[in-house]
DNA sequence: CTGCCATGTAAGCAACTCCTTATGTAATGA
DNA sequence: TCATTACATAAGGAGTTGCTTACATGGCAG
């Protein structure tokens, strides 16, 4: 199926590429034209036309006409979210709270039966 | 071609679907069995066992036998990774600064032509 | 041993990904 | 006007994903 129509899903799915995460490397260091853009990659233009749409598509890029030139820019919210589900998922002393408890539960559970 | 061989992009990958990373949510409250960790999701045990195999290949479950039960157990180690990546991309300073500098180069042309 | 329980694996299918080449489309410049 | 530049879109194909149902495995209780 992999209908994914939820925001967080489109941003860890376009980061899933390590073409897409070195456009938007490249993009730190500002507004790129698809040409500039393309050049260092072994990979058709179209290609990458086509990792640009999936990354607008996350909103991780805006691209603005700017005469026959695309001017991308990165565009930074998204992984603002994607950072936010990570580091709430991320912090180990939650996690070993809850797995020491479970762990009492279980020994509670094996004393009773 | 998707190979992705590489940890992060299998990382990025596991989070990019809502029921993996509800599985991850679900994890946080300790180590569970594939069962408890199946009941609340409309779909075949086969169907979570393979979004379990995703989530240990991209090393962020730990699956244990005990007797004739699994148990997973979160890594959060894949998720420092995957948040630093997010981190050095998120800072919005250096990439409004260079946004800045294109500007300026872009004004300095204008008025050169 | 036998049948149940929890789980994994196999096979099949529709949908999606990521590339390709070929073909638009819009702005520039002679 | 006509070619060129910069890019997008279309069509197609190999491989992958995410589900399904059916079957295999391995521990356990009788």
């Amino acid at each position: 199926m992999a209908a994914v129509g939820d925001e967080l899903s489109l941003v860890f799915q376009a980061l899933a590429d390590p073409t897409r995460r070195a456009i938007i490397s490249r993009l730190r260091g500002g507004p790129t034209t698809v040409g500039e853009l393309a050049e260092p990659f072994a990979m058709s233009r179209p290609a990458i036309s086509q990792h640009l749409k999936v990354l607008e598509r996350a909103g991780l890029i805006e691209r603005t006409a700017d005469a026959q030139w695309r001017r991308c820019t990165l565009r930074t919210e998204p992984l603002d979210e994607a950072s936010a589900w990570v580091e709430r998922h991320r912090d180990e002393w939650n996690e070993r709270f809850d797995a020491l408890d479970e762990r009492l539960r279980e020994l509670k559970g094996q004393t009773d039966a």
